[in-house]
RNA sequence: GGCCCGUUGGUCAAGCGGCUAAGACACCGCCCUUUCACGGCGGUAACGGGAGUUCGAUUCUCCCACGGGUCACCA
């Protein structure tokens, strides 16, 4: 066989050489260590979890070597495509403090747009480039032409199912597919000459040379070393719209565009036998790889699966419109990304989690279930240690989004709302309320007679009359100008009236001698004027609702008795 | 089914030949307390199974089981 002949045949249009397209892309000058590292979407949908996941390992390796992190979009695949999708993602993804330094960005215009020297960096406009190296590979006979068509070989895998072979059969039907295989790999200069003429498509095959009974050592950055069966498919390199796969594009592009560590989940980790081939191939050196465990959830079955993009909580747009903060889901990320976060957190509860020395031999190798136990505390936690202006600021723009009568309320007056959250907030022992800005509703809704409404009746084990006559007593008493001790010394006075001890060492000694304790009549009150059991501070809650307020829906719990 | 990866409490996980097998979340209890919280202390709970190597295996090797991933002109 000619393969000089079979390039040129096939690619006569290509008159540059591999020796130009390096010069194009000289090697990076960065320092000793720099990591090179990038997010590779394909523009097909939204952001979600799994992916958020190796590309925060991506941004940290890079940013915290003085490396660089840049975006390429990976859209080869025109029939899935979702207009819209880059820009969606890009702009998810800075919520999430993921900000690239190079790549496909957004520009002013708001629309996609080239930042570097590496670029295009959108795959769809790099067609010339890969086919230089197409050509190549074929001038060298490790690339073919393949003329059968896609309805073709959905055909013959139909016909496999149907003879004798089970669905099930997945042996017999690899062997089917490789014999077929090799078939395609007979044919002459002439019937290609043919084809061509006649305007066939075809797509590009590798020709593979690896021997499946022959292993290849890999070391993996966080899996460690491995095993793993030389390739033997003569996979697509470019499919017939000229347009290259994954496999091509990823060899090309990272060898290119100086990628350091492809960062990726381990379901990619099947196909490294191709990629390693196809690096070889190429001549390239092949880029360290990081494959990252999968997130996990819980299917019906109680096993483990991975997250797949329909499932909840596999949006990051979900995350927002629970009311997660983007600092509080990076922060659970960096947990669940390296094993001794937390303790360096304990240690440096005010730092960004940027300035963590993350490691990838802190990496977990086995995929996590997510928890939103966790997230919850995580998140509770970094809400805290808010201030309640910003509090105010980020609960009153997610309302305003996902619930605008509440938003409304909250703007209408925003003194009054950063009262409210301000109780209980700062020094050393905050409160932890809040895990999303969907709580603040049921937090703090009673401040606004719009959602106040009394949540549960009174416990039977206390006498009507009693809570009635302590209502009626504090309403009496009540005065907003009381500081917080003359307050609650009012309050035990009067529950020691009605027989409620006000010592609570005294009620613990002997609680068969009291009805109850100050505590009950706390909530005798704070039921009457939040309507709920637990409620912030009640000397802070009245200073806010004022002396009216107050009195008023005491007035109205002592009517309904 | 082939191949690859994995398996310490309910969850996330330390461990890297010798420990009463950390810690965090969740759950439970107690304490503190001027209410609600915060906080403090404590508790329940784990090395998938079997061989081997070794004086000694959670830790090393092999086998099995289980779980996951993957087998496209999708990434």
């Amino acid at each position: 066989m000619d393969y000089q002949k079979l390039a040129e045949l096939l690619y006569k249009d290509v008159s540059k050489t591999p020796a130009d397209i390096e010069a194009e892309f000289p090697p990076r000058s960065l320092p000793e260590g720099a990591k090179v590292t990038r997010f590779a979407p394909s523009p097909t949908g939204f952001v979600h979890f799994g992916g958020l996941f190796p590309t925060t390992v991506a941004e940290r390796l890079a940013h915290q070597s003085g490396g660089v992190l840049y975006l390429r979009i990976e859209d080869t695949d025109a029939k899935r495509e979702v207009p819209g999708a880059a820009e969606a993602l890009i702009r998810t993804l800075a919520t999430y403090g993921i900000n690239f330094d190079e790549g496909a960005i957004i520009g002013e215009n708001g629309k996609i747009t080239d930042k570097g020297a590496y670029g295009p960096y959108k795959q769809s406009l790099r067609g010339d480039i890969y086919h230089v190296f197409a050509k190549q590979l074929v001038k060298e006979g490790k690339a073919y032409p393949c003329f059968t068509t896609e309805e073709e070989l959905e055909e013959l895998n139909k016909q496999n199912k149907k003879e004798e072979i089970k669905n099930t059969d997945w042996q017999a039907e690899a062997e089917a597919r490789r014999k077929e295989m090799l078939e395609r790999r007979n044919f002459t200069i002439e019937e290609v000459e043919a084809h061509l003429a006649a305007g066939d498509p075809f797509v590009l095959r590798i020709l593979a040379d690896g021997d499946p009974d022959k292993k290849v050592k890999f070391t993996d950055l966080v899996k460690g070393n491995m095993e793993i069966p030389e390739n033997d498919e003569d996979f697509v390199l470019l499919k017939s719209d000229g347009i290259p796969t994954y496999h091509f594009a990823h060899a090309v592009d990272d060898h290119l565009m100086g990628t350091t560590h492809v960062i990726r989940g381990e379901e990619w980790l099947p196909s490294l036998a191709k990629h390693l081939q196809l690096f070889r191939y190429l001549g390239f050196k092949t880029p360290k790889y990081m494959h990252i465990a999968q997130i996990m959830k819980l299917d019906e079955n109680g096993n483990k699966k991975k997250l797949s993009k329909r499932d909840m909580g596999a949006n990051m747009d979900d995350y927002t419109e629970m009311g997660y903060c983007p600092e509080a889901v990076c922060e659970y990320v960096m947990t669940l990304l390296n094993s001794n976060y937390e303790e360096w957190r304990m240690q440096n509860p005010d730092k960004s989690y940027t300035e963590f020395p993350f490691n990838i031999k802190k990496m977990s190798v086995s995929g996590c279930l997510f928890d939103f136990n966790k997230l919850n505390d995580v998140s509770k936690n970094v809400i805290s240690k808010m201030s309640a202006e910003d509090v105010t600021e980020k609960v009153s723009a997610w309302a305003t989004k996902f619930d605008a009568e509440f938003g409304e309320l909250l703007l209408a007056d925003k003194d009054y709302a950063e009262k409210i959250f301000a109780i209980g907030r700062g020094g050393k022992k905050p409160r932890k309320d809040l895990a999303t800005w969907k709580d603040a509703k049921p937090y703090m809704g009673f401040f606004y007679d719009k959602y106040f409404e009394i949540e549960a009746p009174y416990p039977e084990s206390f006498e009507k009359e009693d809570i009635k006559a302590i209502l009626s007593d504090f309403n009496d008493a009540f005065d907003a100008s009381d500081d917080m001790n003359v307050w609650f010394d009012k309050i035990k006075a009067i529950g020691e009236k009605y027989g409620y001890a006000s010592d609570m060492k005294a009620y613990k000694a002997s609680p068969e001698s009291f009805k109850g304790n100050v505590a009950d009549v706390s909530m005798f009150i704070r039921l009457a004027v939040t309507g709920k059991i637990n409620s912030p501070d009640m000397y802070s809650v009245m200073q806010i609702l004022g002396k009216e307020k107050v009195c008023e829906r005491i007035a109205k719990m002592i009517a309904s008795l």
